[in-house]
Parts: C-alpha cells; structure tokens; sequence
DNA sequence: ATATATTATAACAGATTTGTGAAAATTAAA
DNA sequence: TTTAATTTTCACAAATCTGTTATAATATAT
C-alpha cells in the first residue's frame, strides 16, 4: 500500500512517514504539487496526504490535475483558518480532511479508514465501470457519459471486442478505416490520443505496446 | 430529501451539511438533543444523523424521544473508544453508526445507502409526463395535447418504441417509410427539427447520435 | 551517456455532418 | 377546383470531426 506525503515541509513529512513505516505502509514524498503529479503518472499509488499551502502549486490545483490523470483518494491538510472554509466548498472528490495541527495518530487512523473503504472490504458504494453500449452507442464511465467523436468511438469498440490484444496500426486501420485506407499510420496515435483524453482517469486502458501498436488492457492495476 | 444534523460542533454540522447540500438533500441543524426533537416534531425529516456526546441530552437519550414521535432512520456518530461498545448494545432502531474520525464520503455514502432503503429507488426521480397513448393516437405533456402530424407522430412512436436505441436514418426510414422508399435521407432530419419543436421543453429527449442516426433517450439528467 | 527509433501532442486547414429555413411537391380537405 | 396542410427536397451556415504536419517527449539500443 503506497501513500504519497506532498507538503513543502520536510519535517511535516518525516514525521508522518516515521508513523506510516510503522504501518508497514510504503512512502512516497513530494514537495510541492508539480512533484506530486509526476510520482502520481509514474506509481501506482494508493493514497495521498497532501498540504494546501504549497509553493509553486497549491493543493487545490494539484488534486485537480491529479484527479485527471488518476483516481486516487485524497485526504488534505489544511490550517484551520479560512482555508478551513475553502476546503468545504471544494467539490471534487476530496476523501477525508484533517487540520493543522493534528496529531499523527489521528492522521493514521483517517488514512487507515480511507484506504479500508477504498480497497474493497466495505465497498459497497462505488462501482467504477467503463462501459460501452452498443445499442445506444453510448460510452459511460461510472454511469455518466462519455463525449465521443465517431472514429474514437469505433476505435474503442474495436480494441474493446479484442480486449488483451495487441493490435498493429495497420490492423487498425483497415479494421476501422477500411482496407483502402491510405494515409498515414501516426493518424492512429492522434485518435488513441484524443480518446484517451476522453477516457479521464481510464486512459490508461489502452496501452500502447511498443514497435507494435495499442491494446485494451482489461486488467485492473499493473506497473 | 430533508437530513437532520445534530451534532454540538459546528465545525462538524458544516463539513457534512455541505457535502450534502453537494448532493441535493435538504439540511437542518441540532446543537443538541432538545433542539433535534423540536425540529423532528416540526419537520418532514427524512434522515438524522445524531452525534452521542453531546450536552443536555445525550444522543441515545434523544433517539429514544425521537422514536415516540416519528420512526425516521438514525446515524449514529461515535468516538472510537468506549463509546463504540455502548452503541453496539443500543438495540432501538439505528440504521447505522459511524466512528469518529469520520470521512465526510463515508458518511455520505452511508447516508445514501439508508435514504434509498428507506425511500426506495423512485424518491429521485421526477414524473416524466411525456405520454404517448396509442390507443387515443394523442402525445400529451404534462396532461396538454401536442399538435404533431402523423410523420412526426410515427417518428415519435418509433424512437420511444426503440428507447435509448441509436438509429441510423436508414433504419428509421425503412420502417416508418417503408423500404421501398427512395428519396433523401436527410428527410428523416427535418422531421426530427419538426417534431423536437413540437416537443417544448421535452424537445431534448431526441438525441443526436453524430455520425449515426437519433435516439430517444429515456435517462433522466444530462447537463 | 549518446544516438536512434518510436510514440505523444498540439495546431490547423479541409472535410464531413447536422440544423435550419424556405421553396417545391404532394396529399387531403373543403 | 380551390385551399390548406403536410411532406419532401434543397441549399447554406454552423458545428464538429478528421488527417496531416511539425515538434516534443520518451523508450530502446549502441
């Protein structure tokens, strides 16, 4: 279990590190929000604790564009002042909050609590699903559509109905372009691209499999 | 969907009152068990979510009054100590408990998970007053009749026949126009500008499909 | 570490698709 | 027959999508 510490004090993250090892849980740290998306892109990571008042980018910011890339709990650290108030209305998927100064075995407990609920045992909530319908030519995520042109449509469908597969451009191509299609293969990669930024946190769905071409990975988890 | 909080903080009353109001539900607020039954007595309450330790009159104590005038479900907050034990022997109706420290998600999900038990699946959902009675051959909203022609009439038939179906004009064609129809497929198009106009402010539940064909789109919510 | 091959991304012009209004054609009604 | 209502076609503008190019980023091999 990998939680990521990002506060621009180091002693504020030796400390919740030291109580986290103790946990057995793996650490990663980062100093400011721009650090903490690059460990987010680059780790499978579990959890994050993350301080609002940063340098270079807050914590605000930094949980949004974390949010894009991946779907990761988040329990935020705040001063109990007016950025107290702030937090409240910040709406996006913020887990759990705890106030400076807190005690580190309350920040524990929380962390425990969070990744519990997230893991499965008592998850009854959240259901995260990808899904395409055919018949309404529709694509979900977690039951709220996806805005898809029609080629990034077709090229889904086409690496979902071979799931696990690797597929070359030029199969692409004439699989969804037609066998006259003459152009350029890199026209696959603007179309994977485009439909992974459609894809949100599931971008990472389609790998891209080098020297060869994409695949669907309908595996969960992985690096 | 109108929530009771009931808790001495305020802090704590504001953190969940706002995640709620996030999620549509009404909220009310308690500084203690008297008060809580005041409001109970003079408010459709659908849900309370009641704190244990608080002053004049204990949660428990408050439940118990509660449940003489009205059996409305029951959160429960509790500290994770001694607490905890008592809760579990407390054997009245609580629907669920909650140990502090809490995650404002949790709560809510569990909330969620309560409502709708309780409430069932429909309470969300508005009348959908969009009728098409066949037999009477008559489209009405809202209880008004809806001047639509007959092409417009068999579309309309067709789309709510084949809900959350895309469908291509030509199928739309073959089947309204019959198959030996010849002429533009863009046809289908005007009929479908016709009849959405007709439609006020239900013209939205004929969608386009780009790059496909309509839909008639029986989900609720869109953006 | 450096060079090389491969993939990712952004930007944009051109192509395609759709919405719409209006005219023409057809059908039904008076 | 004349008139009105309905249906169909068409054309243009607006919206959206697509493929290409150029450039950046990344992975792999030397």
């Amino acid at each position: 279990m990998k939680i990521l510490i990002c506060d621009d004090e180091a002693l504020i993250r030796n400390v919740i590190k030291e109580y986290l090892l103790l946990e057995n849980y793996e650490v990663l740290e980062a100093q400011n929000g721009l650090e903490a998306i690059d460990i987010v892109r680059d780790n499978d990571v579990d959890l994050v604790v993350m301080d609002i008042m940063m340098p270079k980018m807050d914590g605000y910011q930094a949980v949004r564009e974390i949010k894009k890339i991946k779907d990761v709990p988040f329990i935020m650290l705040s001063a109990r002042n007016e950025e107290f108030d702030k937090l409240i209305g910040f709406d996006i998927g913020i887990d759990d909050y705890v106030t400076k100064p807190f005690s580190p075995k309350e920040l524990i407990a929380r962390i425990k609590a969070v990744t519990k609920r997230t893991k499965g045992e008592d998850a009854t909530y959240k259901s995260e699903t990808l899904v395409l319908d055919d018949l309404a030519h529709e694509v979900t995520i977690d039951g709220e559509p996806v805005d898809l042109t029609p080629k990034e449509y077709d090229l889904l469908k086409y690496l979902m109905q071979n799931k696990n597969i690797a597929l070359s451009r030029d199969t692409i191509l004439s699989n969804i372009w037609g066998y006259d299609f003459y152009g350029d293969e890199r026209t696959v990669d603007t179309h994977v691209k485009t439909l992974r930024n459609n894809l949100g946190k599931y971008r990472d769905v389609i790998k891209t499999v080098r020297g060869m071409g994409y695949k669907f990975d309908a595996k969960e988890k992985s690096k």
